[in-house]
DNA sequence: GCGATAAAGGACCATTTTAGTACTATTTAG
DNA sequence: CTAAATAGTACTAAAATGGTCCTTTATCGC
């Protein structure tokens, strides 16, 4: 239990926008799955897998038969994180009653929920904020933060 | 699958707000955990285990023994949503990779990883932003809920 | 001191989610 | 026609999650 902690995207969703770079690497050729696959290293059953979903929610375009593949269903300026994730999850929502119209089963006791709203929306704006192109170009060795030996990304309050 | 995706925190996370909610609402009043339990309706174990995870995190105080209990550690504006999720579940971090120093097993060929960072902090800021009491005064539809007798909407000074 | 109350801390189990695999059908270039 | 490649579906293994139980320790009131 190391690792993260919550508002983790899955690593499924991690993977694809990792497929996605590539795409967007590729500059508009048509690329299979088998070769997306080689040039990530991600196994190809899961690359296969990833870009059905993201064909089916039409954020890359694919093409049958001999000589077919995927590409980019759009200019990789014009894809959000937020785009990925929703192909790849669903909507975004931080608590399960704050997402959906459906009765909270504490709704009587229940006395929390309306500022988690405010919260998703700060968090929706951030993801859509960000595209392709920006996940593409900050990729750097990263000299991250560190405080202690603790690998936290930001600056967290005393206790 | 109707259900919220991503970013989701997870459901003992969401209770645990409803059960400082009730701690703030109870005005620095003691309160054992089963009491905290009849009054939320959330089952008696799970409140236990809430509770006690939040004392070692220095978010309540509790007191042993007869007539014992929990209270906030201190003013509940004092304490964000950030405070609960890094109580309950670790230091918040949107990827694997991004958060932690191990290494990426993609690390040669993954292209993504940066932007993440800056998402990161605007979900951190959106999350220290609102506090417990905010929680509690955008408090929804449900008109005045009474518990046990005891309204839950307590005026707390206004800032 | 004694007994009742209540939290602390672990160990443990059931269920759900997630990740990954396999297999079959369909489409298209040559 | 055949080979290459996606589409779709079903299945399995593994991990996280949610929840329960039990034993120990501390405190109060008598």
């Amino acid at each position: 239990m190391v690792d993260s902690g919550v508002l983790r995207i899955s690593r499924l969703t991690d993977y694809g926008t990792v497929l996605l770079a590539h795409l967007a690497a590729s500059q508009g050729a048509v690329c299979s799955a088998a070769d997306v696959a080689t040039a990530t290293g991600i196994a190809a059953p899961t690359v296969s897998k990833l870009l059905k979903s993201l064909g089916r929610s039409g954020l890359v375009i694919s093409t049958r038969g001999a000589n077919g593949g995927y590409r980019l269903a759009r200019d990789p300026h014009e894809i959000s994180a937020a785009d990925v994730i929703d192909a790849l999850e669903g909507p975004v929502s931080i608590t399960e009653c704050s997402g959906s119209d459906r009765q909270c089963e504490h709704e009587g006791t229940c006395s929390v929920g309306g500022a988690w709203q405010r919260i998703n929306v700060a968090i929706r704006h951030a993801l859509e904020d960000v595209s392709l192109i920006d996940l593409l170009r900050n990729n750097r060795p990263v000299p991250q933060p560190r405080i202690g030996g603790l690998p936290i990304n930001v600056e967290i309050k005393s206790r």
